[in-house]
DNA sequence: ACAGGATATTCAATCGTTTTAATACAATCG
DNA sequence: CGATTGTATTAAAACGATTGAATATCCTGT
């Protein structure tokens, strides 16, 4: 006689149960490696296993999940997946993520804070077990965020600091950064140099400001502030491009003399090569460009970007790391002051800086 | 007397209905909008929205699934998210889902097979309803995807064309992108035009290459076969750029004149125009370039690209309509043929192409 | 006055797991 | 020898929703 047809094609714990002859709890214990399988002969979790596999067993996470009170997943609320800033923040998360339980679940919210909430509360109905925020721009976010807290749970954002608001942040360290770009071009020789800087909204572009005048000030170099400009507060992230642009063909109609340019990021430095090559000049003859960021087109423009690097995927992972330890310690959670993680820039050197001729 | 303490911040269905005064089947019935709510007066239904929302009741994912059996998720498996090509098919398809109930479960296979089938397996594990591929690349993964045409999982690929194996596939007239690729340059005076193709394993460097000779015959244009080269079988994404680097260098070291160069993708057109760069020549004054997708980059870099443009946020949004579509017809599910569709190309005219001077 | 349909609501079973407490037996201890 | 501890397994109660069948009431037409 054949074996009771299955309705279903599914195949359940149970039938696992009834072919391997032990009862569904002792299954269940096995599969899932609970504590108590401590206990469990090895014989038996060999039988089990086996006639698993050979029933093809998957278990059911909703079951699993409504049970258990875990999701195994872990929420990732990026701003703009199609910055590129953004996506080998992602690879570090994934890769970190990998070898665990958990499972990584990504939402881009467009750049829309209406976006950002509604993304954000799908992700709690989710059940998520962590957030991270990954987060190129941040309007001020602070305020649905810190709500995560009270709910306790853990949070990193990656890209911006929050640290003020007491939300565990990881950013590279833009000051040294700043510092670094400058110094760059001081030390190919350049004394006339400009410099875009980022809209005053975003805190990068402060703490870059801040690096580069550290340097000024240590080398005795002179940074006239005719040769300072700004980009507006734009929320469009390509916006950088034409910002660079548009200041860079301002400052060379200004007649006023550089040799070389201090760009906030890598798309503002393309802008800047764009507006020289507009005007019949070129980088790095007539003037050396510098990036920062290191996003992939900087590799594959002509001239190659000189530019500071950001450690993207090296953020991402440490971020996730945090958010792991805060989970492994769940009980004990001994509400780890969330602070500040700085990663340090490093320059890369390409094509589109050289000694002023 | 105060209200007994809820021993957990989880506010269940049963609490709105006691609350309100209702069963917990009207409670369901009403919140998620079943048919029999049809017959729900409208002042229950008033009250047990508010109460649910005085309450703040939020619906358990997981019992709700586990129950109903259904997901309300559809598995996006994107071979390598870093590739620029990708990013706008993923914001097509995220546009296009988010009116629906359908949330994006979004994986990336960082362009290892392996990754890609354990990814596919985790998509089936969380019981997605329907899969959507992404893929710019694509070896031979049509035994992975042919097995779930048979637990009858809608299944779109975008990006790549598997129509031969009954499977659904969206893709770019690559044919027509290669004719109107070399009607350009044609158009522009060009007539010693060289072409670097794309890598043997993908068909969509044939395909352009067919539309290519089509133009070539009808207009009688000599593609002369030494100023034809071809990019090698590597997998990486990147490997378009050095390939064009070094297959531009080999055709200027030729000797053999051409002023105008078709290349396989944008990453190769970049990588043509560094070439030029790099023997003092330069586009298009020397060379007219044209590339292939319009990524990002394109717009941004000196000289602004000319380019084949793929719609790529419009295949994405294709490809989910597609797949909705199938998911909407559940039971009568007609076994739609599944067949490949086309989407037409346009020509985005920027400033690496100009008359032969 | 009654069958039968439309409207309005509820009962109770069920989805497939995990987990707590219980059972059964063997070994060890004082 | 009774009590305790440690192994090995299981029974049964959750988890929080959905749903098919059942119940109850109200119309409406004949």
């Amino acid at each position: 006689m054949p074996e009771r047809k299955s309705k279903s094609a599914r195949v359940t714990l149970v039938d696992v149960a009834r072919k391997s002859g032990f009862s569904p709890s002792t299954v269940s214990i096995v599969l899932s490696e609970a504590p108590l399988s401590r206990y469990v002969a090895a014989q038996t979790k060999e039988r089990i296993r086996k006639t698993a596999q050979a029933l093809g067993y998957r278990p059911d996470i909703f079951a699993r999940s409504l049970r258990s009170r875990h999701s195994n997943t872990i929420g990732v609320l990026v701003f703009d997946i199609s910055d590129p800033f953004c996506v080998f923040i992602l690879k570090g998360i994934e890769k970190t993520l990998h070898p665990t339980q958990y499972l990584p679940i990504l939402m881009d919210a467009h750049h829309e804070r209406k976006q950002f909430e509604r993304y954000l509360d799908l992700l709690m109905e989710r059940r998520v077990e962590a957030l991270i925020v990954v987060a190129n721009w941040l309007f001020d976010e602070g305020k649905s965020l810190a709500g995560l807290r009270e709910k306790k749970m853990p949070l990193v954002v990656v890209g911006q600091d929050v640290s003020k608001k007491h939300i565990g942040s990881v950013t590279v360290d833009n000051e040294a950064g700043g510092y670094e770009a400058m110094k760059h071009l001081y030390e190919f020789g350049h004394r006339q140099i400009a410099v875009i800087r980022g809209p005053a909204k975003l805190s990068d572009s402060q703490l870059r400001w801040d690096g580069m005048q550290r340097f000024a000030s240590e080398y005795g170099l002179r940074l006239d502030p005719r040769r300072i400009r700004q980009l507006s507060d734009t929320l469009d992230p390509i916006s950088g491009f034409e910002g660079g642009v548009q200041l860079t063909e301002e400052l060379i109609r200004s007649r006023l003399k550089f040799t070389g340019l201090v760009a906030f990021d890598d798309l503002t430095a393309l802008g800047a090569v764009r507006a020289l090559a507009r005007t019949g000049r070129s980088a790095p003859q007539d003037c050396s460009v510098i990036g920062f960021d290191d996003v992939p087109l900087a590799a594959l423009s002509t001239p190659g970007l000189t530019t500071i690097r950001q450690p993207m995927e090296e953020m991402g992972s440490l971020a996730t790391r945090r958010v792991l330890d805060v989970l492994r310690e769940a009980d004990e959670s001994r509400e780890v002051t969330p602070d500040l993680q700085l990663l340090p820039p490093s320059l890369v050197l390409r094509d589109s800086t050289a000694r002023p001729s």
